[in-house]
DNA sequence: ATCAAAAGGTTAAACGATTTAGAACGTTTA
DNA sequence: TAAACGTTCTAAATCGTTTAACCTTTTGAT
């Protein structure tokens, strides 16, 4: 028993293909008795409708849309924050009946998807730049998130600013104070950063955030040596682990730990809990993003809240509606009970 | 400038399409010599490779896998489970070159992706049994986690005896015991079940889980009044509070809760802890999974650990290997602070 | 030298729809 | 009466491939 086709049922109904293909996508240009005629008559053979594959060879268009994670879909899905941004996306898609196609960003092309898909949103720098290219130069729309994107529209907070501000909060002035940073070198593994060259300075979030840091840290009249500065790959415990050490196990040890991720600090809250330390008494943690867990950790985490189901949301409705300007989402400061 | 395709390619190189094609796709049908002359001219003007959307409509094929998670994905993507899950998933496909297609199991009917996608991988029950009626009915290959669905492979630890065992760990000859299940009814809020109709009950793994904890129960001599056993519909936080908060406020109190899940497990420890009971001296609680978080909390929680990465993956590998037959996976328990 | 089989290529028919241009027809309007 | 028009439907081109069938030329075995 094949599949009815187009052709088929056409035959069967005495009429031309391209009246029973108007009767299930434009209902103007027929009349309303041969359209509900029609539709029953499908539904009694058994004809569910246009064949999808065809639909989107011909019209180009599919209803599917590429969510292109940065890094490879193993450590973001489930990372809180980059699944709730998903949950964002999925939500507004499904409203307006699209589907979501998870796509790595450290895939090398996206030559395999780009026929079929109706856009791109990208969640995070993708670590290949060959993509970001790619992306770029392909005709389909984009909306980029948390990362820029040369003449795409992209949705971000201030986090220049945010990060100013819970850094202000945390420091006094004669504090030392380190930062756990998060890609903004180039390199597989968790270091310290010393003086190598930062990476896509320009358009990094995570180098503005540097860039907030510094500037409340300057206002403060402290002075942050790049060897107490870690970088971590990507945002995952596994990676936060090894700086926390490093960073608790530096002597004289510092005041105040700057992360620039909830995910971060909260490992290094518990690195520094079990090895006897007092936070805030002792040492001062802040993170960012506002995940639930930090609010539920004993101290609760000081950070920077931001919806990352409001980002996913935001950035499904932009590609969606094809608008072109870029969007600055609002941010929540948290002054928990780790400053 | 448009998109080239295979014909012009064709015509500028003064071969058939075919031939172009198969370069591309069969490289046992043309000579070694002529393959790399061709591909090479490819490359130099600028010509990718078929069109994606030309091939699934041609080869009905389109290397996209559609995951059915059950339930809407908002819940899904944020449930640690699943997101590992998920996780398991991608990293096989993408070494296969698939692509993951994320669909929602309270939608109505698939018809809007089964001509496109290569199979589906289900993963627990679709809320909607029409789903569940058309996803066996359809032609392409399927594959079911955490439930089962007539003459399709399905990949699932021995639910029972995990409940049996961990159950029988915590319980003693005399102990009030209660159970917070998940979907053994069908109410869209928390609730207890008292009399009412147990859902699927054939088929769901959550209803296998009650069988193990009735056996455990039984052997000690226990009885369980259906009035102390609660029912979420999904494994969420926020259904497991309202939970959480009657079973512990009913007096007398019992002495041993047995949680279907660890989200639950979780809920509930914090829950007690913030009312000042004693556990695991004066409540006893057992979770079910094995999640991260499980492991990080003070007590941490006595569980069943059943790894979802590896559950992921060999669903996917399952999936595209063709193979029918179902998988019994491996679990382990871990007896933990909390009994 | 002969012949079957293999190799390397081409042609043309699918795959299953959408959509433009225009035919057929009844109804107004000048 | 005929031109003009709106409506309803059809024929045919198209979307960009893959692949079965076919035709030549080589190759290898006898």
């Amino acid at each position: 028993m094949k599949k009815l086709t187009l052709k088929d049922v056409a035959k069967q109904l005495g009429v031309s293909t391209a009246t029973i293909s108007n009767a299930f996508n434009r209902p103007d240009q027929l009349s309303a008795a041969k359209r509900t005629e029609i539709l029953d008559a499908c539904k009694e053979i058994g004809y569910t409708g246009p064949n999808r594959a065809a639909q989107i060879l011909r019209k180009g268009q599919s209803n599917i849309v590429a969510l292109v994670l940065a890094d490879s879909l193993d450590y973001m899905v489930t990372d809180p924050v980059a699944s709730t941004f998903i949950q964002g996306v999925s939500r507004v898609l499904r409203e307006n009946q699209k589907h979501l196609l998870l796509y790595a960003g450290d895939s090398d092309s996206i030559t395999d998807v780009v026929d079929f898909v109706d856009g791109f949103i990208c969640y995070g720098a993708p670590r290949n730049d060959a993509l970001s290219t790619q992306l770029n130069q392909q005709g389909k729309p984009v909306v980029t998130v948390d990362f820029n994107l040369e003449g795409r529209p992209a949705i971000n907070i201030d986090n220049e600013q945010a990060s100013y501000e819970v850094a202000k909060a945390a420091i006094k002035p004669g504090d030392r104070v380190a930062i756990l940073g998060l890609r903004l070198i180039d390199s597989p593994s968790t270091c310290r950063i010393y003086d190598s060259p930062l990476l896509n300075a320009e358009l990094s979030i995570t180098h503005r955030r540097l860039d907030g840091y510094c500037r409340a840290l300057k206002e403060a009249g402290i002075q942050v040596a790049p060897d107490w500065i870690w970088n971590l790959p990507e945002n995952a415990g596994v990676y936060a682990v090894q700086a926390a050490k490093e960073v608790l196990q530096s002597s004289p040890r510092p005041d105040v730990i700057l992360c620039m991720s909830d995910i971060i600090a909260l490992e290094l809250l518990q690195c520094a809990l079990s090895m006897g330390i007092d936070v805030p008494g002792e040492l001062r943690i802040t993170g960012f993003d506002g995940i639930e867990e930090a609010a539920r950790t004993r101290p609760n985490l000081a950070t920077v809240c931001q919806s990352s189901v409001q980002k996913g949301m935001e950035s499904a409705r932009l590609l969606l509606s094809g608008e072109t300007a870029s969007v600055t989402l609002p941010y929540e400061l948290k002054l928990g009970e780790t400053i």
